[in-house]
DNA sequence: TAGATAAATATTGTGCACAATTTAATTTTG
DNA sequence: CAAAATTAAATTGTGCACAATATTTATCTA
C-alpha cells in the first residue's frame, strides 16, 4: 500500500520497468563494444558467433549451425545471413556435412583463428577507462543468468 | 591468479561475458512480453513509446519526437517509421508544430488513451506465473540503471 | 537582411531478430 | 521398401537499431 511502485500511476512508469532497464543497458553495452569490435571488423552478434567458434575449436573443431544457434539462442533466420557475412570476410567456412546433407558445418579459417589473439584484448580494453567494477559486473552477470533461467521456465503463452 | 575468470582461456568464454548475459536476458524478457503485447496490437518498442506518451499525457499533453527519443534513447531513424506505424493504427497523431515547423508533435488519440487501461494489466500478467520475485526484479532494475549511468560516462572512443 | 550556422526530423542503407514457410535430406513406420 | 513424420537449414517478410546523409526551418551574425 505504501509501495510507490504499485500506485496506479506508477505501474506503467517507464523508469519503474525492469524490462526497459534491461533494454537500455543492453543497447548501451553494445554501443560500448561497437567501436572496439569495429577494429576487428565485427559487429556485436558476429563477435558472439566468433566466441562460440573459438570456444568450440579447442574441443570439437567444426560445429553445426544449430549448435551456434543453441549457444546464442538464435535461429537460422538470423544466423544464415550472419554466417554468410563472416564467410565473406574469410573468417569462417561453411560446408555441408557429407554424412548428413541436411547439416552445415561451420569451421574457423586460419584468419578466423588469428583474430582470437586480437579479441583477447577486447574485454580488458572495455573495462579500462569504463569505471566498471569487475566484481559487480560478475554479480550482475550471475543475476541476469538466473533471471534467464526463470524466463525460460515461464509459460510462453502456450 | 586463482581467479578462473582471468585464466587465458576463460577471458573469451561466452558464459563469462556480462554483455552476453545482458543480451540474452533482454531477448528473453522481450519474448515474454511479445504474446501479451500482441493482444494489444503492439510490439515491444511500440509499447515503450506508448509508455512515454501515457506518462507525458498527464502533464505536457503532446510531446516532440525528440522527447520520445531522449526518453528511450532512440534516434529518428528508428522512431520516424515506428511512429508512423502507431499513427497507422490510430493510436497517435503526428503533427507539425505551427510555431516551429521543424518540430513534429506526437499526441495520443482517444484510442491510444483507451489502450492504457488494457496496458495496466500487462505488468501483473507477466509477473503472475513467471516465478519472478518483484523485489529481486526491482533490485536488478536499479543495478542495471546504475550500470547505464556508468556506460554513459564511459569514453565512447572519442 | 543576406549568408552562415544550427536544430529537428526524415531518408537511405546495412545488419540484426524473429515468425512463418519452404526445401531437402533423414528417420520412422506400416 | 514406400509413405509419413521428423530434422536441419534456408528463405521470405516485418520491424527494429543505428550510422550517415539530406531536407527543411529557425536562429545567429556580419
Amino acid at each position: 500500500m505504501s509501495d510507490p511502485a504499485s500506485a496506479p500511476e506508477q505501474v506503467l512508469a517507464l523508469d519503474n520497468q525492469t524490462c526497459f532497464a534491461l533494454y537500455a543497458a543492453n543497447r548501451a553495452m553494445t554501443a560500448l563494444y561497437r567501436p572496439v569490435l569495429a577494429t576487428l571488423g565485427l559487429t556485436y552478434p558476429q563477435y558472439l558467433v566468433m566466441l562460440v567458434l573459438w570456444e568450440a575449436e579447442s574441443r570439437e573443431g567444426a560445429v553445426r549451425v544449430s549448435f551456434v544457434g543453441q549457444r546464442l539462442r538464435l535461429d537460422t533466420g538470423t544466423l544464415t545471413p550472419l554466417l554468410k557475412r563472416l564467410e565473406g570476410q574469410g573468417l569462417i567456412q561453411r560446408q555441408r556435412d557429407a554424412d548428413d546433407e541436411r547439416v552445415v558445418q561451420v569451421a574457423l579459417t586460419g584468419k578466423g583463428r588469428l583474430l582470437k589473439a586480437q579479441a583477447r584484448e577486447v574485454p580488458g580494453q572495455l573495462l579500462c577507462g569504463s569505471g566498471l567494477d569487475p566484481q559487480r559486473l560478475a554479480s550482475l552477470r550471475d543475476e541476469l543468468r538466473s533471471l534467464l533461467v526463470l524466463l525460460d521456465e515461464a509459460p510462453s503463452g502456450g
